[in-house]
DNA sequence: ATGGTAGCGCTGCTA
């Protein structure tokens, strides 16, 4: 049933593999309960997505996906309108001969976008660019410029917009935990920020930014040698908002808590709430069930 | 000491 909400929380993860991390997306939905929920790396195809399991949650998903890499989702419980994938594009394809998921990002699943109740939403998988100055990181320079080339043809800075996604890039030196360790690769080339940085020019906010509401700095952290309990991560997904946006966000968090346990993804949710101001997710299930009962009183008559 | 894990899919690559 649709209805009116009092407020909305939107929320980004890459999940490496939507398949492997099924169990772990229902703890989540059931303990951040997201209206909206901009997922990547679902490495399914289109006829896999788990259409039904969402549905027993109340939620639709919008699915644009390749199989074995990438794919990028939106989930929701507000309605999923307006569906554009792949920059409005041709249909993701991989290129023949593409044994790598990520020769020609531009013929890739990652990025799907969808009107999701008064606010536009976009799911968006950067490509990873390997090593500065190879051809995939040129690649990846060039999704960058389609992304902007998109935003400036078909969305407008004073409408309700919201990206997220793994941007595969950590816009400041306090994104990542070590800059010098860091320096001379991707994630933080100077190239690389600019393009952010052109997103930002066009009339996007990085709501972490604008809103440091929780003092979480990554929202990635690498599998190997013992880098998340070392807390050796970076701060790569990231929730970019316009303006009206910008202005209704009470609340950014990154849910470190999502990497621990078993079967973790290698990134965390990061999520923004809309219009109320939000309480933290480790307030446990009190804090859960208050959001809820919260999100009861706020419903109207169906429209 | 310059490694390591995880996912995909079945061999070695990608991240």
């Amino acid at each position: 049933m649709r209805y009116t909400v009092a407020w909305m929380r939107i929320a980004t993860w890459n999940v490496n593999s939507l398949k492997v991390r099924l169990d772990k997306l229902g703890w989540w939905i059931d303990r951040a309960r997201p209206d909206v929920l901009l997922l990547q790396e679902t490495k399914l195809t289109d006829a896999a997505a788990p259409r039904e399991e969402l549905a027993r949650l109340g939620y639709e998903i919008a699915h644009h996906g390749q199989g074995q890499w990438n794919g990028v989702a939106i989930v929701s419980r507000a309605g999923i309108t307006d569906v554009v994938t792949n920059f409005g594009l041709a249909r993701a394809v991989p290129a023949a001969g593409d044994e790598s998921g990520d020769a020609e990002p531009l013929a890739e699943a990652r990025m799907i976008a969808a009107r999701c109740g008064d606010v536009r939403v976009v799911s968006l998988y950067a490509p990873n660019g390997r090593v500065v100055d190879s051809p995939f990181y040129q690649a990846k320079l060039a999704w960058y410029a389609r992304l902007e080339a998109w935003l400036a043809a078909s969305c407008r800075p004073d409408e309700p917009l919201v990206l997220g996604g793994d941007m595969n890039l950590a816009p400041m030196d306090d994104d990542v935990w070590d800059a010098k360790a860091c320096h001379g690769g991707t994630h933080v080339s100077p190239r690389e920020r600019d393009a952010f940085n052109r997103l930002l020019a066009w009339g996007l906010v990085d709501l972490y930014r604008a809103k440091v509401s929780q003092p979480e700095r990554f929202s990635w952290w690498d599998y190997r040698a013992g880098h998340f309990p070392k807390n050796f991560g970076m701060r790569i997904d990231h929730l970019l908002g316009t303006a009206p946006v910008a202005a209704r966000a009470r609340w950014v968090e990154i849910d470190r808590e999502a990497r621990k346990g078993k079967l973790p993804s290698d990134h965390a949710p990061v999520l923004v709430d809309l219009d109320e101001p939000g309480h933290p997710l480790d307030a446990g299930w009190e804090g859960a069930a208050a959001r809820r009962k919260d999100r009861e009183a706020g419903k109207k008559k169906p429209a």
